[in-house]
DNA sequence: GGAAAAAACTGACTTTATACAGTTATTTTT
DNA sequence: AAAAATAACTGTATAAAGTCAGTTTTTTCC
């Protein structure tokens, strides 16, 4: 009866990943505002959408592609996270305390971006509260999601890291167990915290252990009950 | 004219500290409507707050006392950040995708908390856009702040790390180079993503080079400007 | 105020992960 | 299709940080 329900494991996932749904929250005069207000420009593989650093002057909604959000500095990278499409980019910059953008976004596929003014968006969150109420549940997921791999990052060893990140692929990015791979190794190393090295060596390591399959680019977990036990276990 | 603009190194304080402005944003019913909701109840130093895993009922005001906010697993600790009084906590928990607290909250000392009843709070945020849109901005100024700790954890070093928290404190803690250090030296390594021994040892370490002072519990931060470059370069 | 517990500290050792310096393979470009 | 550039990979050396086992100091609590 009373039984003991221990929290599930941290979780590591930081790929976000919701609907639409926060369009269909605005009045028909919201949508043309948004409609008016906003563009949709086409980024090719490999490009910068925003810096860090620069004016926060959009709201990003990524309608199609691959995109990372990353910190640069001094050479050391570090990904925030991964998006596929569909899914609302940049809201950290609404805060206007201080109006830079506070990561930088770059493309993996060619990608397709709805730029929405950002004082618009605002507007819209000062006046719509259901709409607002959406946002805020879209900001704290991200933040649970951040969490997780906060966690990972700092209290797992390589091994549980790397885990991580090829069940995070797997679930969330690909939906499936085989995927090809657009990030490089040296990506793989600014997502999980680890250098290039070091990524090369510990895939290698769980090819050797039956763990994955590995060709070039193309990626095939193969045993995901063990890659869990490993990214429990850190 | 065209000066080049670096953005400010990234920084790594994850403490936060606002003021009481969102309960003036309700109007007289709300205001009412929480006050009729809440329930202030007084924790001594050490206990906990609540618990990751229960079951998010409320929003918890800090009206007085120094708390954090953490993740344990497995004896890992990860401090996600610290509290002073005037703070709003457990926002994560309003997204009710999963309605499990995503973290544990325990005090450092005698504190005082308004225990909001998290029904109440969601309505509000509902049919008060001005509210909701404060909300919407504490929580991105949080992000950011646990972005700059994820990247000082991820990327920099002990020295770095240490100096980083030690900056921290003096500056938005206690708002003071010399403070009474609340925090065992566990805790820092919960903090610095350290072990205990290591965090004594890189104290030792900035004492000797004349760095800080320490008496037992008691820090002075003696080379502020040399505290900065080592933060800054990791 | 003194015993017990907890926290702070120390040193030796081990593990973990990065850095470096190359080689090989794969893309991209012309 | 060849050349150049980029990415993937390998082995060795090195550094960084953690673990363990113990001592000293401080705090807590009867």
């Amino acid at each position: 009866m009373n039984q003991i329900i221990e929290p599930k494991g941290i979780s590591h996932c930081s790929v976000y990943d919701t609907e639409q749904s926060w369009y269909n929250l605005l009045t028909e005069d919201e949508k043309l505002l948004i409609d008016e207000n906003s563009v949709t420009l086409v980024f090719k593989k490999g490009e910068t959408v925003c810096k860090r650093g620069a004016f926060a002057s959009h709201i990003y909604f990524l309608e199609e592609g691959l995109v990372k959000v990353y910190l640069e500095e001094r050479n050391k990278n570090l990904i925030l996270m991964l998006s596929t499409k569909n899914n609302l980019l940049g809201l950290a910059s609404i805060y206007n305390g201080n109006n830079k953008l506070p990561y930088t976004i770059a493309t993996y596929t060619n990608s397709r971006v709805r730029m929405i003014d950002i004082q618009i968006f605002r507007q819209l969150l000062k006046q719509n509260s259901e709409f607002s109420f959406h946002i805020i549940n879209l900001l704290n997921e991200k933040t649970a999601q951040i969490y997780g791999r906060f966690f990972s990052l700092t209290q797992k060893q390589l091994h549980g890291r790397l885990a991580d990140i090829l069940l995070c692929l797997a679930n969330r990015i690909f939906k499936s167990n085989t995927f090809e791979l657009p990030l490089s190794r040296s990506d793989m190393g600014d997502l999980t915290g680890m250098s290039t090295e070091s990524v090369i060596r510990m895939m290698k390591e769980f090819k050797d252990d039956g763990l994955i399959d590995i060709h070039c680019k193309s990626i095939e977990l193969l045993d995901i009950a063990r890659l869990e036990r490993i990214s429990e276990f850190g």
